[in-house]
DNA sequence: AAGAATGAAAT
DNA sequence: ATTTCATTCTT
């Protein structure tokens, strides 16, 4: 055991685990063990010992249950979930906590290193030293199948018995659990696997062990010792001691360390769409700190630096939440373990950085865009105009496109405090992508899949109409369109706002009260963007306005509809490009765009699609705590 | 902070 | 075989 301790843990297949990885807790479940073990460890062993003969138990009932059962499905006796007094809410954490891992991709060191995590930042003095090599998140460690079913099954069961204490709600899932088919489980399994995989590729589960083991101490060096409190265990030096004065501090002394927050306050998104804040809209009303829409041209600008931010991680938030509600204040200080110390370091805000730059260098928005003949001259008023326009519009990433719609359009937002809160908040799920068929297969799918749920009741939309034929549409044709669709939002937003009632008005009242909190789902295959693109191919430009300027005027006409909740972008790859790193199947958060890969000509991967479904099921979930 | 469920992974 | 810790949230 003391030889595993010191040496490297066992490298996976992954690449360079830091040497002193193994250390890392080792000063502070020093502190723990003096603090707090010692005292509460008769205890602990009684509980350890009535658990584990829980466990046996459970052990064997698993056995002659599951092994033996090939079992049938059992979705009947999934019992109808229904009622729902108030929304969990904890599922957004999961979703953004998901997220945070999703970044630097393929930077196997960080991961691995940020196992350790933890910054020296403790109690009272030791919290004056900072070590220059920097926090990292504590990874989570896979959640397990059942966790993850809980957790999908949570606020059903809540729903169901309201009041009850979460003890309670751990048995009766757990009960389900055990009635769910082996091949449900199965997918739970992969499921927890593979996700947890993707985001940490290089995680290494090390628990630390209370047990007595090693409170002899070692230090890395195998040298003996008194633990050095202000020895960093990441970097293997000592920490610095900051000034008393934390300004004079900053500056020069920490380049590693993140400036204190300043970028706290922005919400991502105001950061992310540096340029689209007008400069150019005169109208009063603009005055207001509404950010709107940029001059059309800024889009291609946007792009680079969007993308970047398209792909770069969404706010390291996520579950930190959950632990920050502890109190910071002395009862915390004492009882300080790695634990808590690894949460309250910020996250690197580093990691918002490369968002920003080249919003100064951006050159500056053109104004007054209809007075501004003579500056475009990118567009060739020539007979295969749409041609090169379709082409200049597709060459825009997606991801941007989604993202300026989703400022046109944004999702129905909640009811302000001040408004009658909605009974239900459903949610509309757009799926985009150029292969028709694929957006169609998949449409299908996911609504068969949501239907299986039972806390969804998912419809397929019928998409925006393409122009009737393929001559010439005209602007007018568009507005109809238009026009047409602000009346299909108003019943889109009614239906899913709308509790589902399927028993006819009967016992309807007293039902409507307490349960049906079935969340109404609307599918569209392909909406808005789909229908941006085709348009500003075939409406032709008769005026000054580039490609991407008509695209976004196109696009702008959506305004006053409403948005999806989230966006499903199919991108067909050719099989002979390959895939590169890309994933199959990946959600950004910050454009609320879930993307998933497929290969030209063949299925949809089985994986894949279930990761979707998982997701958006979880998205769908965590609508009603999103904030605006 | 304990606790209720289950399970994976490290000792 | 045993221990930790993933999730959730009330007592």
């Amino acid at each position: 055991m003391l030889a595993s301790r010191i040496l490297p843990p066992p490298v996976r297949p992954s690449p360079p685990t830091p040497p002193i990885a193994t250390f890392f807790s080792i000063p502070r479940r020093y502190v723990k063990l003096n603090t707090k073990v010692g005292a509460s460890q008769s205890n602990m062993e009684n509980a350890k010992q009535t658990r584990s003969l829980q466990k046996t138990s459970r052990a064997n009932d698993a056995l002659s249950s599951s092994t033996s059962s090939p079992v049938g499905t059992k979705e009947e006796q999934l019992n109808s979930f229904t009622p729902c007094p108030r929304i969990t809410r904890k599922r957004a954490a999961s979703i953004e906590e998901e997220m945070n891992g999703r970044e630097p991709q393929g930077n196997s060191p960080v991961d691995s290193r940020a196992v350790q995590g933890a910054s020296s930042t403790g109690s009272g003095e030791l919290s004056r030293h900072v070590c220059l090599c920097h926090p990292e998140l504590k990874i989570p460690r896979p959640r397990n199948a059942f966790i993850l079913y809980r957790q999908h099954h949570q606020h059903a069961i809540v729903a169901r018995n309201p009041g009850l204490a979460n003890p309670e709600i751990s048995k009766i899932i757990g009960e389900q659990w055990k009635a769910e088919s082996e091949a449900q489980k199965k997918i739970w399994r992969d499921l927890a696997v593979a996700r947890h995989q993707e985001q940490y590729p290089d995680y290494r589960y090390q628990p630390r062990r209370f047990g007595r083991t090693s409170s002899t101490t070692l230090n890395p060096a195998g040298q003996h010792t008194t633990i050095d409190k202000f020895w960093c265990p990441k970097c293997g030096g000592r920490s610095i001691k900051t000034p008393t004065s934390p300004y004079l501090s900053s500056t020069a002394s920490t380049p590693t360390l993140p400036p204190p927050n300043i970028s706290e306050n922005h919400t991502p998104t105001t950061k992310y769409l540096p340029m689209m804040n007008s400069l150019s809209l005169e109208s009063p009303a603009h005055h207001r700190r509404i950010p709107s829409l940029s001059s059309l041209n800024h889009i291609q600008t946007v792009t680079a630096s969007q993308d970047q931010a398209i792909y770069s991680p969404p706010t390291p938030d996520g579950k930190r939440r959950r632990y920050n509600h502890a109190p910071t204040s002395n009862s915390h200080r004492d009882g300080e373990y790695y634990g808590h110390i690894r949460r309250d370091s910020l996250p690197p805000i580093a990691l918002f950085r490369q968002s920003t730059p080249n919003s100064a260098t951006m050159p500056p928005p053109r104004t007054a865009r209809r007075a501004s003949v003579g500056l475009n001259v990118l567009v060739p008023n020539t007979d295969d105009q749409s041609r090169s326009v379709e082409a200049m519009v597709m060459s825009v990433p997606f991801p941007v496109k989604i993202k300026v719609l989703g400022r046109i359009t944004p999702p129905l937002k909640d009811p302000g405090p001040t408004s009658p809160a909605i009974q239900v908040r459903g949610a509309i799920i757009a799926i985009e992508g150029e292969d028709t068929i694929a957006v169609y297969e998949l449409s299908e799918w996911l609504k068969d899949f949501l239907a299986k749920d039972k806390e969804y009741s998912p419809r397929l939309g019928e998409p925006p109409k393409g122009p009737e034929d393929k001559g010439e549409v005209t602007f007018e044709d568009y507005l109809g369109l238009i026009k047409e669709w602000h009346g299909k939002s108003k019943d889109m937003v009614k239906y899913i706002t709308t509790p589902i009632s399927e028993s006819d008005d009967e016992g309807q009242k007293q039902k409507n009260k307490s349960e049906n909190h079935i969340k109404p789902v609307v599918i569209l295959p392909t909406y808005q963007l789909r229908a941006s693109d085709v348009y500003t191919s075939c409406i032709p430009i008769q005026d000054a306005y580039s490609p991407t300027d008509h695209w976004q005027w196109i696009a702008t006409l959506w305004r006053g509809t409403v948005g999806p909740d989230l966006t499903i972008y199919i991108h067909s790859y050719d099989p002979k490009d390959g895939l590169g790193t890309a994933k199959l199947v990946d959600l950004n958060e910050e454009v609320r765009c879930m993307t998933v890969r497929k290969e030209k000509g063949s299925k949809f991967d089985a994986g894949a699609l279930r990761r979707v479904g998982f997701e958006v099921s979880e998205w769908i979930q965590g609508i009603g705590e999103k904030s605006a």
